[in-house]
DNA sequence: CCCCAAATACGAAAGAGTTCGTCAATCGCG
DNA sequence: CGCGATTGACGAACTCTTTCGTATTTGGGG
């Protein structure tokens, strides 16, 4: 009875969508995400009806243009990606994938790092002292 | 001309052998993959041949057995995929990624945590001083 | 030398994912 | 009321991946 959704990359477009802008339209990811790669709309619509098929999405029809929501959360949807993926790139090593993942790009802030430093720290802490949950 | 290879789920659990155990030959791939899973032999071959084709694996045809080895070394391939992965899901954010990561199940070890630290520690140094790289 | 076992080549089929065209329903405006 | 534009349903085509069956080649033991 395990929910893991593991959503193709553009399932994942589409939820990133609405995630963000809230409960929408086909209509509207359409033009948020569909009009610039140069899909057509029905593209889009059809994406979205497979996505409501697998239970990806849930839909309102109570009006003229069915409005569309996520039935799975951002961070849940996250950590199965990240955990199928740590698993099958790292075997499962997540230190093995968060060194890769320092050393790659430059995107961490001195700010993100001190986030960083502070859950390294309290990991210690606890891994130092307790049982490990 | 950027080469960054993106193998498929079964073509990493190749590549990962390959990386492990130095070249082999099909039989060697297979038993060692293959038949846990219940392939049969021509699969593992077609899947190598195809490997071939796309340019990830190099042959050796001088035995009858052919030998193969991959093209590509395991870190440049991770850090291509992560990269990828680290796009799709996280918008690019190493640190959402890593923070995530540390999150999950309990696999980092003490000795790994300070790793991490000591990496952490270092990133910070560099990024109060220094440009980036 | 001949045959069998091992190996490779090749085609094909099944499944998943992505994209689109056509058709039907429906709402609102004139 | 009727027509055009918007929307949804559906099937189909195309690509990619994975798996396998069959045919062909080849090397070594009897």
């Amino acid at each position: 009875m395990t929910e893991t959704p593991k959503p193709t990359p553009s399932e994942l477009k589409i939820l990133k969508f609405l995630w963000q802008n809230g409960p929408s339209t086909v209509r509207d990811v359409h033009e948020g995400i569909g009009v610039q790669v140069g899909h057509s709309y029905t593209t889009t619509l059809k994406q979205m009806q497979i996505m409501r098929d697998k239970g990806l999405l849930a839909r309102d029809d109570s009006q003229r243009a069915h409005v569309f929501q996520p039935t799975v959360g951002e961070e849940p949807t996250q950590r199965a990606m990240l955990d199928d993926f740590m698993q099958r790139v790292y075997e499962g090593s997540a230190s093995q994938l968060v060194m890769q993942a320092l050393g790659i790009s430059r995107p961490a802030s001195a700010a993100e790092l001190e986030e960083i430093d502070r859950l390294v720290q309290r990991l210690r802490e606890e891994s130092r002292g307790g049982t490990g949950r």
